[in-house]
DNA sequence: CTGAAAGCGCTAACAC
DNA sequence: GTGTTAGCGCTTTCAG
């Protein structure tokens, strides 16, 4: 590699680290200098490639590929004043759910030609208020957030700062931010529902705990189903469990059996709860779905593969964050005076054998 | 599904107006203008401040915050030459093992004050070579990644524009980079030598295509520790399925059935088949473990709540990208000549009911 | 259609 | 200690 003389026609030596080059020098500097056009014209080429005469872009083309040269696009970000980034706040990515969710916004991103920052909050809303603070810092295009308890004041400040913010899985009823969510109310409702269509006379709900927004969400949805068949809502059984595992879900049986009249559905809030159910269930020798019929709330993967095959409410995981982030970039260039909208997704109900046995 | 949109009233509040001048100017000038300081001193504080005298500091820093100042990460990176973003590519962040390995990559990165970008190729080389793309332009200061076929030559390039590049649970035998891996070999030979221990007679392996390193790599151990103990390799009893799901599980039994005499030992390469092979062993009567040992591989949360609980072998996945990062990031101020170094975890046994009643 | 020039917001030498 | 200053690599008027 011979170390060439950097010659400027228009006099610029008023930089000294440059005399003995010992750095590759790559930039759009240099491929202008040896396509022999100047820095605007490589950037048009890069950027409005219809206003550069057929000849020059041939030209500097070539350089470009010889110099394997990639735009620094940090540079130019600095320069236009916006990023391209955008930051993405989960409470746990390790939750199938916002993987999901996560999957659907790097995708929607990517097709834009922005980046995803993943920021893993582990339920800690202190590690979510620092992540807001870093995504101020790097100047995010915009931040999709599920917020884990309050929406959090660093939101504003984002916002004030000319990124975008989006909520996902959480509407925003109170405060002026756009959103995607599912709407939990209307499970719970189609669950009933379903149940209620199959000829179901005691129904029980085996939910998590109803601080959750989406266990209390569900609840409603279901005794509301109850009230518009002209039932009373009070009739749903309700057995509470503080986690929503298998096993859970086999203790709630005992609450269930030791009831006068045990329930003939039962409608778990999530699917583990509902193999829990499942499972307890023909240990003591009832048939699902012939004496009970059960179903979970997820569709995760394992629900069509358990040994009755689940009934679930499915959602629309991987379009929440797809969706969600196409409101986002939407909404960017609108600036501060942008619309806020929300949309809002309807879980669906698969049937299988737990609550059919002949689907 | 249908999907609505509701239109909300937008509330735009913008900063109060920083000072009686027009321009929103805010910025490191704007603070040491307020200050009554040079640039120079703002940036002292903003990195040195041990450099700035205690009046001044404290100055400056009312004024900070004052003028809800919050440095713009980007400048200053194109300033310095080195970002601060590492980007993580992933085959599909919705696969459990990812997931957990993108929260040990995303708090180390953390740490060190790094922010991690996701790339997530759905197992699509092209995708993947897109990404590298990308983060090429973003000019990151590294990439982990675990490669979905051969080590792309992305990678090389990305590394002679500066970023660091190791490798997730990929050794790198004949490339020069740096890796964290969970030694799969070691893993099938524990297995083995587990179910040994128990008085194994006929050991099978239910595999998943052994196109997949991780397939091969625990059929290898598996096979090892059988020599080890003495016994031919070939005694291993195999059947390997295109899908490693519960219902390959179970087809993997009719199979086992087929043989002369039943094996009394099985050993599955991922926890779903485990739980397959279990119930159809149930379902033509034979009792885990009593008639025939099962395990599995992955210890998934599920494993421990499968119906007869699943001896499994589990990897530390959160380590795994924790160790990675920090790999990246230590030998990232070494540049070009950086040593490389491997660092591989072993994978470790949980035993449970379905290999012994009695655990 | 192309070139020249002015920075984006910040850091890092050097001077005082 | 603190001020000055020259850019990082790029986009973008504004002339020609």
């Amino acid at each position: 590699m011979s170390r060439n003389e950097v010659e400027m026609p228009g006099e610029r030596k008023r930089h000294a680290p440059r005399g003995s080059n010992a750095k590759p020098l790559t930039g759009i500097r240099e491929v202008a200098r040896l396509a022999g056009v100047s820095v605007g014209t490589v950037s048009n080429v890069l950027n409005r490639p219809d206003k550069v005469s057929e000849a020059t872009l041939a030209r500097v083309e070539q350089v470009i590929e010889r110099l394997d040269f990639v735009p620094n696009r940090g540079a130019a970000d600095l320069r236009t004043g916006r990023s391209r980034m955008i930051g993405l706040v989960v409470p746990d990515i390790t939750n199938p759910f916002f993987a999901d969710v996560a999957r659907g916004a790097v995708d929607a991103a990517g097709q834009q030609g922005y980046v995803v920052v993943l920021c893993n909050c582990d339920q800690d809303i202190d590690k979510q208020n620092g992540y807001l603070d870093v995504l101020e810092e790097q100047r995010v295009a915009g931040v999709l957030i599920n917020p884990i308890g309050a929406i959090p004041s660093g939101l504003s400040r984002l916002r004030d700062r000319g990124s975008g913010v989006v909520l996902v899985d959480r509407s925003a009823k109170l405060s002026d931010y756009s959103s995607a969510a599912v709407d939990d109310v209307r499970g719970g409702q189609v669950a009933i529902e379903h149940l209620l269509g199959l000829g179901a006379k005691r129904i029980a709900l085996v939910n998590g705990p109803t601080s959750l927004r989406q266990c209390s969400d569900r609840r409603r949805g279901a005794r509301r189903a109850l009230s518009a068949a002209g039932r009373s809502a009070d009739d749903l059984i309700e057995v509470v469990n503080s986690t929503m595992t298998i096993h859970a879900g086999v203790s709630a049986v005992d609450q269930l059996l030791a009831l006068d009249s045990t329930p003939d559905a039962v409608f778990c809030t999530n699917d583990l709860l509902a193999i829990g159910v499942t499972r307890a269930l023909a240990q003591v020798g009832r048939d699902v779905p012939g004496d009970v019929a059960v179903m979970g709330y997820d569709d995760v993967d394992l629900a069509a593969e358990a040994p009755v095959p689940l009934t679930s409410i499915g959602q629309p995981k991987y379009e929440l964050g797809h969706v969600a982030t196409e409101l986002l970039l939407k909404e960017l260039p609108m600036g501060a005076d942008a619309k806020h909208e929300r949309v809002v997704f309807q879980p669906h109900l698969t049937v299988r054998n737990s609550t059919t046995a002949t689907p």
